[in-house]
DNA sequence: GCTTCGACTACACAAGCGTATAGTCTGCTG
DNA sequence: CAGCAGACTATACGCTTGTGTAGTCGAAGC
């Protein structure tokens, strides 16, 4: 990313918004904190977007442009491995990304995920035995929510886990664990079907 | 529940702010808000709680203890079915699980769900043929946000899926997708050795 | 050189906020 | 009956908020 001094002001202002968006949320970040740590007067916060809500439409807007660009990005490097797809480092926007997430704001983000999701269990169907029990559009949401998990409760998910999951090490070991989980699963065939005579008893 | 006439002010005040908080986040909520959905003045809120973040506070305790609550009942009912977990039924207190999750103030029970979590995984390792990459907190912490990423993003899981997961149908839809999902482990023993080879070359 | 226009600031304003205080009413205790 | 404690209300006080307005400054166009 540009070093804050190269940005103009206006960018300076969005990336300031994001972070404090991200940090206490849409009613708990105020213009005037935003303008100072973009090293602007709040008058001209209002001057470049009118008003917060358009403000943080306008972060909303950036923060789609950005994943959907790392989308691309990733899409063409790394060949679709989906396990980076649940450690998305949006940088440091992932705060912003859980509040989006949270309040309601990142609906078309969400749906793009779904549907790259969707594209790459497609895939996968193909070479799998059984039929799926399910539409794909709806294991490619529960999926695409459980990656999204990791971002949204990373906070947690390091202390739990005792490192940072965005720090260099964390991140080996979120892979490693993660590879691990989806590689062996926790329900039998048998369980499986037991769980499912459950659902259709209980009906 | 009760009926909101049967309950006395001080727990008509906690539920309108779980509510509350839980729909517009501890800030945008507003004590005369809250006061005015539960019927009482807003100098009663004080009264009882003293000032905003303790109301705050007494809400996460509250929480705390019912999903605890819940967890004995449902460990002590269904025999400790994993597939239930993830879809923790908080009733009306979904929306306040997810605020308190991201602004950060449900830490301890996000770490309960972990060792719950863990020690349901330990019985699991006892009939896995091979060892386990990573620790077992590890792996329940991942698998703990997991689990609950489907309460905390169900607005945008329910629209990908196009049903309400909260509803009848959902649930059923959503316990059918889920036991697809662990039932049918998303990469193969191959996949995933050479997913490890990856993150080993690349350190 | 004068005008124009956009970036930018300083200041004022009404509204809504959390909080504080004073007071009323009700039921219990001695 | 008096006294008191707690539930509860009405009202007021600063303070911060988002927004509005007036004005400065510098560069580009004719």
């Amino acid at each position: 990313m540009a070093e804050p001094e190269d940005l103009t002001a206006r960018a300076r202002i969005r990336d300031a918004a994001m972070q404090l968006f991200g940090e206490h949320g849409f009613e708990g970040a105020t213009i005037r904190g935003i303008a100072e740590a973009a090293g602007v007067s709040s008058g001209l916060v209002r001057h470049h977007f009118g008003s917060k809500q358009a403000l943080l439409e306008a972060c909303d807007a950036h923060l789609v442009k950005l994943i959907r660009r790392l989308n691309d990005e990733a899409l063409a490097g790394a060949g679709g491995n989906h396990v980076a797809a649940a450690r998305i480092a949006v940088g440091p926007y992932q705060a912003y990304l859980s509040r989006a997430l949270v309040d309601g704001g990142a609906a078309p983000l969400f749906d793009e995920m779904v549907r790259l999701g969707a594209q790459w269990l497609a895939a996968v169907d193909r070479t799998r035995p059984d039929a799926p029990d399910v539409a794909p559009e709806v294991r490619a949401a529960v999926s695409t929510a459980m990656a999204l998990s990791i971002t949204v409760l990373h906070e947690h998910v390091s202390r739990a886990m005792g490192v940072d999951v965005f720090s260099p090490e964390g991140d080996v070991l979120l892979a490693r664990a993660l590879i691990d989980l989806y590689s062996h699963p926790m329900l039998s065939a048998e369980d499986a079907r037991k769980a499912l005579d459950g659902i259709e008893r209980h009906r």
